[in-house]
DNA sequence: AAACTATACTGAACCCGGTTCACCTTAAGG
DNA sequence: CCTTAAGGTGAACCGGGTTCAGTATAGTTT
């Protein structure tokens, strides 16, 4: 769709504006948001917006793409600076840090959760390759349990991402990584499910 | 509130076939559920329902406060018919089942999980009273870790109640959850935090 | 540079669904 | 029965996402 026509100067600084915008308010943990006021403060009218953006849900994905796509490119040197398994457990706070974008996004976001868009699809769908990617380095060196893969290593790490609201629950996020982190050595016997 | 007067008996019969309908609904999957769909099949007009139930989120809470009330009055019964720590995996395991309600009920819970809601707040309590007790038992007994406590391990089952959505996930939910189990038990020495 | 046109922008109007409220109905006590 | 306070009704209201007819402009052609 993208790939159709080279789209306009001004209808480029437009959409970028209106991403900014809508990463802004979410990060600023304003969940209601309104189309109105992002599109204000992109400086456009509503009308822009829906050019751009089939609906309201659909610029809150692809806000969430970006960000997932930023995530999704650590691996890479995570594997070249530690060994696996300490690159696993630093991937694992990554998730927990990108989940302290802030209540916006989440409430944002859990619409998206429940449903079954591509979008939401697709982000698992990377997370959950860059998690096999830690996992299989991890369980290559022995240090790792084998059993366990990354789409459900992704769900387990879910509940820290989505139930945060309470103060606190950054620390109590990082212990259950660890939690997490020590049912993934403790049997780094098992070899293969 | 409630405790002002004894309810008219066509109000009390009302009140709980709305309680049943909206029960109904979000088990059926139908995150949608309009009032009035609500309304119409519990045999009332919506003025009615909003004569119950302040909002359209009260009505869901008041379900859900039900559904958790169930739930935690499990632990007694468990933890005389099983040790310790197997009371606790099927404790955890129950949440999973818990969550299993359907996508309708998730959906209509997203916006009260992200709020600070006193409902949830007190479900929250309840149910991480719950695994305090479970995990009390397991550490008195030697074979659960002592530093972990219930509202971060609530936290860490939080993700599998919430990503659920795709197909498959009700085992993926148990390996989690054995994972985690895995994590507890692994490291029974630690006595205290 | 003037004209041309496809592309983009605007914002008032529309629609949907939660919520309200003035008015009607009925359970329950006397 | 009669009274009346509790309860029920549903049309109207209202906020906010969405649409679209009208207008402006980037980029191209002559």
């Amino acid at each position: 769709m993208s790939s159709s026509r080279p789209l306009r100067a001004d209808a480029r600084r437009n959409r970028d504006a209106l991403l900014a915008a809508a990463r802004d308010a979410f990060l600023a943990g304003e969940a209601e948001a309104h189309i109105e006021d992002i599109a204000r403060r992109a400086g456009v009218a509503v009308g822009t917006l829906y050019r751009h953006f089939e609906t309201r849900e659909a610029l809150v994905e692809e806000v969430y793409r970006q960000e997932v796509a930023e995530l999704c490119a650590a691996p890479p040197a995570l594997l070249e600076q530690h060994a696996p398994d300490e690159a696993l457990r630093r991937f694992l706070l990554l998730l927990v840090e990108h989940a302290a974008i802030g209540k916006g996004m989440a409430a944002a976001l859990a619409s998206i959760m429940a449903t079954d868009s591509p979008v939401f699809v697709d982000a698992r769908a990377q997370m959950a390759a860059c998690l096999d990617r830690l996992l299989a380095a991890g369980s290559g060196a022995g240090t790792i349990r084998a059993d366990v893969d990354g789409k459900t290593l992704l769900r387990a790490m879910g509940g820290v991402c989505n139930l945060r609201a309470t103060e606190g629950w950054r620390e109590d996020a990082e212990r259950i990584t660890a939690l997490l982190f020590d049912g993934l050595r403790c049997r780094a016997d098992i070899t293969r499910a």
